[in-house]
Formats: C-alpha cells, sequence, structure tokens
DNA sequence: CTATTTGCAAATAATTTGCAGTGCG
DNA sequence: CGCACTGCAAATTATTTGCAAATAG
C-alpha cells in the first residue's frame, strides 16, 4: 500500500512495454492483476489479488489471476516469493548457515560462512519487528541445471526433490 | 548424504534428549524420520522423506510423516525452508532488494540496503553453480505479532497475507 | 477477422483430520 | 496398562486444466 505514484507509473509503464515486447495480449484483467500486486507492498498470494481485482471487475475468474500471475512472473514483471513455488521441505542443519537455491530444478544447498554470518542489518529495519534470524540467500543454475539449461520452458519446471517421477 | 558420521550422532542424542525433555515419545518411525532429514543435506520434502522412510518401515504411512515433520518443527529439531510454509506470493519490486519475514504471521516486507546488496559470496559457493542473485533473509516477528505474542500456538498460526480472518 | 484469452466447472496435487487399533514409558 | 501415537480413508485447500464463448490487435 506504500508504493509511490511515481514508481507505480513506471512500473506500469514497464509493464507495458513488456507485454508489447513479448507480443502478449494487454487485457483489462491482466492490467488489473499487475496493477494490484505492483500497488502492493506485501506481497499478496493469488487469493487476495483476486479479492481485490473482485471489486473492480465481478466477472474476473481465480484460474485467471493464477494464470495471470504465473504470466508475470514468466514475462519477469513480478517474481514468486521464496525458494521456488514447491512443496514444504525441512531443514535438520541446526547450525548458522546460508542457502544456495537453484532456480532451475530447486536444488537448495546448505554452506557456512563467518562473514556472511556477521552481516549488519540496517537499523530501518529493525522497526519492522525483532530480528531473529537473518540468512543470506544465494540464487543461481546448479551445475546440473547450467548444462542443461533449456531455456526454461514455459511456467517453471517441475523439480521434485529427488529426480524421480512419481 | 554427505552430513558425517559424528554430526549425525550429535544430532540424533539431540534428537532423544530433545524428546525427552518435551516427554513426547521416541517412536519407531519418528527416529527414523528423523534420521532421514538429518542425513540428507538437500533438504527433503514430505513425500521423499516417505518414500526413503518405507524402504526400513514399509508400514509407515505419508500422514505420519507429515504429522511427524511437524512435529520436529515444534520441537525445534528440524525448520521447514521458506518464507513459511504458505500459498505462492509475489513481489512485483524489481529493484534489489531483501526481506524481513515475519515468523508470526508471515508478513513479508522489502526492504533496501546498499551495504547488503554488496555483500561478497564464498568463492566456495561459486562451485555449487552460477549465481545469479543474492538476497538477505530477515527473519523475525513484525511489530503487531510480537506485541500479541501468545506463544504460538501449536503447529504455526495461518498467517493470511492480508489481516482478515475469513 | 482469428489467435489469444477468459470464465466456468471439473481435475489434480499437497496436506490435514477423524477415528479405532497399537505400543511406548 | 493408559494415553500418546499410528495407519487408514476420507476431507480440505491450493492450484491447474479442458473447452466453448468473448475479445484484443
Amino acid at each position: 500500500m506504500n508504493v509511490t505514484q511515481p514508481e507505480m507509473s513506471r512500473r506500469l509503464d514497464d509493464f507495458k512495454a513488456t507485454c508489447k515486447r513479448a507480443g502478449v495480449k494487454l487485457t483489462h484483467q491482466r492490467l488489473e492483476i499487475f496493477r494490484e500486486v505492483a500497488a502492493s507492498s506485501e506481497h499478496p498470494d493469488a487469493e487476495t489479488v483476486f479479492r481485490a481485482v473482485k471489486v473492480r471487475m465481478p466477472t474476473v475468474s481465480l484460474d485467471t489471476v493464477y494464470r495471470t500471475l504465473w504470466l508475470l512472473s514468466d514475462l519477469g514483471v513480478v517474481s514468486p516469493l521464496g525458494p521456488r513455488r514447491e512443496r514444504v521441505r525441512f531443514d535438520a542443519n541446526l547450525r548458522r548457515h546460508h542457502h544456495f537455491i537453484c532456480m532451475g530444478c530447486g536444488l537448495t544447498r546448505d554452506f557456512e560462512s563467518e562473514r556472511l554470518d556477521d552481516i549488519r542489518i540496517p537499523a530501518a529495519v529493525k522497526a519492522l519487528g525483532d530480528v531473529l534470524a537473518v540468512q543470506v540467500e544465494v540464487r543461481g543454475l546448479c551445475a546440473a541445471c547450467a548444462s542443461t539449461k533449456k531455456t526454461r520452458k514455459r511456467r517453471g519446471s517441475q523439480h521434485r526433490t529427488e529426480g524421480s517421477r512419481r
């Protein structure tokens, strides 16, 4: 809710330009959905976007919101939060550590680093709440994915934890 | 798969001690499930743990794996990866930024910091793959949750994106 | 015009829960 | 030997998909 007006315009212009460039149709619903995500600094989930957008466009459907969000993500104008949309995964490493996350397959590896353990957090952040832990997330492509880098075909791959297919 | 033997023993002992202290029964399945997560450095998901554990205990059920993983998480011997088990959420902030994540309600706020933008990643990490982006995740309790800190009743709260109660 | 995109409803996938039997402390 | 724990099956919740109608360019 606290994105500045000029910043919003910039994001919208960027979005429209990107659509044109990608040959994607600029529909009313896409505009509204993008506007909703761009205007929020709360990182809304699909359902939240849906409820907000429905006020101005009572006919939108939740699945259009989903499709659009992933489209926006493919276009690179928004990005999904988190290690990558995946099942919950667990970590039994209780030592202070950081993560390397492969954007291709979801592989997540721990690594330790005293230097990173010591980063100091800006005072302004403390205003948001009590800081309990700090972790560095390195996003990249693991060796395997880097070699197989098949221009990631639409809507992010499946990346199961283990290689199996079920 | 590359957790050292002594580290494994330490994790197991810690786990047993924690169970005793918490008055939680140390069952065969809990032991196996914990062992599985602790022995892996791959941060397995429930299904993966299930498959692995089923080899030695053909009768375990997937729901026991789920229940146990969350129990372990409550006990503090493992922790769930990611911003917090939640729906996918989206971010339209394309500028370089970092996150403050409330462990209580899931609130996630962006913040910017040139200092944090510049952290250098240890060379060893580069061996894991190509680094594309680096982000600092600060975990803590937001102001609202800090005041309402009702010793978080079992298995993490609901934390919807917006404040609503549904 | 005509390929995209939408809305609907129905399908999947992941995770949770109620309940009766089982086993740890 | 009781109450916490398990397994099963059924319930929920989140997200995706097929298809006919609607629409942007």
